[in-house]
DNA sequence: ACAAAAAAATGACAAAAGTCATATTTATGA
DNA sequence: TCATAAATATGACTTTTGTCATTTTTTTGT
């Protein structure tokens, strides 16, 4: 798919670039499949480049000092990652990994560097969306210190039922392993399963096996508040 | 003080500009002091510029859902408030209050939005600036979430060691309420006054009031990693 | 389809952190 | 300077969360 005729930028800045902008960058982009639980890239390592998700939805994750890892958000297609390394010569401080199938584009840094320099109206979408994003990492701080497990269980819930949607048999469409859930709300592992298993004996939610079932929405978005 | 000849522009953005440029910011900002306690801006309001800080302490807070109070980061010289007002719409999501008296520049929205326009080092720098703030802030929540309330407490200590240094009696320069501490940490209270004391029985910290005198950095350092 | 491995679930217990009550110290203003 | 308020400190207790051990269920590769 050429740039020029793809929605999905919409959603990221390259929706600043103008025809001639965009058929460039559309030639130089590759085009990059990745397996479910492949990683594209790691801690540490440089990156030279970004991607902008066509489709599938990507962890993007930490690792603590303890060997933990906490997962700092999830991906979805429109979406940008790696765009930090543009702008900061630091090696990336996430690892990104595959939850489902992921289709992406892949754009050299140079290319988009160039747009930034020439193109203000470009510089300005990324600083939207970077202003965008230290607002949501600072509201999670807030929301991790002032919340208990089970709230952001629910919370998390929530947000994969409103981001990801259900399926025909009302199960989430996301699924996703206990472990990955307890990394995403920042809990132990069992601390995590007593939670679900909490919701399910109230019937706020029912489990079978991997997947979740919304049972009372307006309970849970109750807890949430 | 004149922009041209003011040192402070080496640690923000404004680096970027040109005489011209920088001469043209000069003659707009407003110089405006505040006294401890004062508070620069309210969560929820519209800012209409940013700050550079020339001197004093200035915290960043949010408010959680259940009424507590969080401080996100503190700023001192040379540190930019209220950029992010720039690039989008939003109130601001924070609250900004004077911990110690205060001196600033105030610049207005339209006049930085014409140098991003039109200098596209200066974006440039803004965009490294966010980048950096991103990944502070992601940092932060990996931290929150792994580590205990004390090595919280420890770190914040030794940055405000590191960040704000010591008097001639060896004291924490920085004096900051039980309460500014519990807020910064993320703790009750109750529970950081308690893990202050641990620190002073163990020697490694001696408490005179307000005033905290570091004992066995080694030793604290220690407990930080 | 089956054995082995991985993931999920649960119990028992320990540690961490919060809450409430209250005492003590320090700061503040008339 | 003294009364009052605010901040700090501490004890007693509860709740939350984590850890370790073990069992059960599910997944996976052959």
């Amino acid at each position: 798919m050429r740039c020029e005729f793809c929605l999905l930028r919409k959603y990221n800045p390259l929706n600043a670039l103008n025809q001639d902008e965009l058929s460039r960058v559309s030639r130089i982009k590759k085009y990059k499949c990745f397996k479910k639980g492949e990683i594209l890239f790691q801690e540490g390592k440089t990156l030279n480049g970004i991607y902008c998700i066509n489709d599938g939805v990507i962890k993007l994750a930490k690792y603590g000092s303890n060997g933990k890892i906490h997962i700092i958000k999830l991906l979805i297609k429109g979406d940008f990652l790696g765009h930090r390394s543009l702008f900061s010569k630091d090696s990336s401080n996430l690892s990104a990994t595959a939850i489902t199938d992921v289709k992406a584009c892949f754009i050299p840094k140079d290319e988009i560097n160039t747009d930034i320099l020439n193109n203000s109206k470009f510089a300005k979408e990324f600083l939207h969306l970077m202003a965008d994003e230290v607002k949501k990492s600072e509201n999670k701080v807030v929301d991790f210190i002032h919340n208990s497990n089970i709230k952001r269980l629910v919370k998390m819930l929530l947000f994969i039922y409103e981001n990801f949607g259900i399926d025909k048999n009302n199960m989430l469409k996301l699924v996703l392993s206990r472990k990955d859930y307890a990394n995403l709300t920042g809990t132990a592992t069992e601390s995590l399963i007593r939670n679900l298993s909490k919701l399910d004996k109230k019937k706020y939610i029912s489990l079978h096996g991997k997947k979740i079932k919304i049972l009372k929405l307006e309970e849970l978005e109750k807890i949430s508040l």
